[in-house]
DNA sequence: CGGTACGTTGACAAGTTTCAAGGCCAGTGG
DNA sequence: CCACTGGCCTTGAAACTTGTCAACGTACCG
């Protein structure tokens, strides 16, 4: 299935409950209202469908609007490794300019819904708009950094340091999206979170009943309660 | 000190023996003739010296001349990870975009030569050259997949694999350059190496030994052949 | 009320780190 | 020229973390 899109549906960033977290966020109203011309809304996605297929070539980069999705990287001998999980707001695809050619799968965790912004349309505006072109290039090098940030967590931290570390960042990214910092509802399961930091489902379980012993956290399923957020964020970020 | 530079030598990159593998191997000779008088060209740097500043502001690019250098990440607490090692031709501080600021140490590994674009120049550029902002953007698109890549095989690869998918690497790239794929002279102590795989350096030593016994290595301290590389691609490229 | 996917827990095995000792090479000064 | 020193590299044995295998418990959905 092609990634439907309501292609000519109005589209207002500014009036957009993201629009402090989204692209947006740093253009001039100006700059904004050019780009929101440039904007298509996409049809609701199930949960586990694909936004973005492996393999296909760069024709839009897409942004997460409600619900949340993994992007899973795909190597050649077939593991596959869930690079990150998307919030409300978050910019995917960036990758793709690589090569013209998305080389990660990205999936709804939950049902979604998503804006997309054509390659075609975009390239013309980066031309135009000076503050929209440094924009892109800034989210390409948050999204290095980023990587480049997990890739030393991977090599340095032990599964308690990854663990925490993940839910302080989740527990960040949640609350920066008007939620709450203590309570997460986590949209994926054991096994994607122990395929994102490069664990077991085994381990992450374990080390989740030992943060619940410590007092740490209150584990109901996938619904985690932070009691002690300090102590977790010491030992993400303290070897 | 400063990383000085010879601010107005004229630099020609189409007489440049990199440009095929540099910034103007995908420019037009245009572009490329207006590119090269963005560029500086740096005082050589011995051995131990830093290219790039942790902390520092943003204010160019620099691209590898001669020599080699090492990409230093270094936490909040303190240990440091090496990214990447880069060759010549080879464009570093792309990861600086993300906050206008440099998060890695760049550091010559013998006696290095570079240029550097300053980003007050090449801002203008990337607004009158399209195929330059795409390059640029292509580029961090390329380190971020790369990244990615690492952080897969941090997670998923065990020593003997990284091992193997370093060499196979770096004779890959020696080879883009003209030399030899399988006479390889590392610029890197073991120490660097076990710290750019997430190992200790022990670990690499006795890996290297476990090599050189399967008759695929002929080591002896850092001049390293290959004798067996499809044994060494299989082995880190399949799980 | 099963059936199935998800989650938890335990015992054991494997791979890597840690700790410790020793070898090799280059540079230095007697 | 030689011995000495310090950094780099190699190798061995023990300890530890995590993975593997297996069993069991629990929620969800027909």
């Amino acid at each position: 299935m092609h990634c439907g899109a309501d292609a000519r549906v109005e589209v207002s960033c500014r009036g957009c409950a993201l629009s402090r977290i989204c692209l947006p966020a740093r253009l001039s109203p100006p700059e904004t209202r050019l780009l929101e011309q440039a904007v298509e809304r996409g049809r609701p996605l199930a949960a586990g469908a694909s936004l973005i297929h492996a393999g296909r070539r760069l024709q839009a980069l897409y942004v997460v609007r409600g619900g949340s999705a993994k992007s899973i990287g795909l190597s050649i001998e077939g593991d596959e490794q869930i690079l990150g999980f998307h919030l409300p707001g978050e910019v995917v695809g960036l990758e793709a300019f690589a090569r013209d050619l998305h080389l990660c799968e990205v999936v709804a965790l939950e049902p979604m819904r998503f804006c997309r912004i054509p390659v075609r349309r975009l390239e013309p505006l980066m031309q135009a708009l000076p503050g929209l072109r440094r924009e892109i290039i800034r989210l390409l090098g948050q999204s290095l950094q980023e990587a480049q940030r997990q890739r030393s967590c991977m090599g340095l931290a032990d599964a308690r340091q990854r663990l925490a570390g993940f839910l302080v960042d989740l527990s960040r990214r949640l609350e920066q999206r008007g939620l709450s910092a203590r309570q997460l509802r986590l949209s994926m399961s054991r096994r994607d979170i122990a395929n994102h930091l490069a664990l077991t489902l085994e381990t992450v379980s374990r080390t989740l009943s030992a943060f619940k012993r410590a007092g740490w956290l209150a584990v109901r399923l996938r619904q985690i309660e932070i009691l002690q957020p300090q102590a977790l964020a010491a030992l993400s970020g303290a070897a």
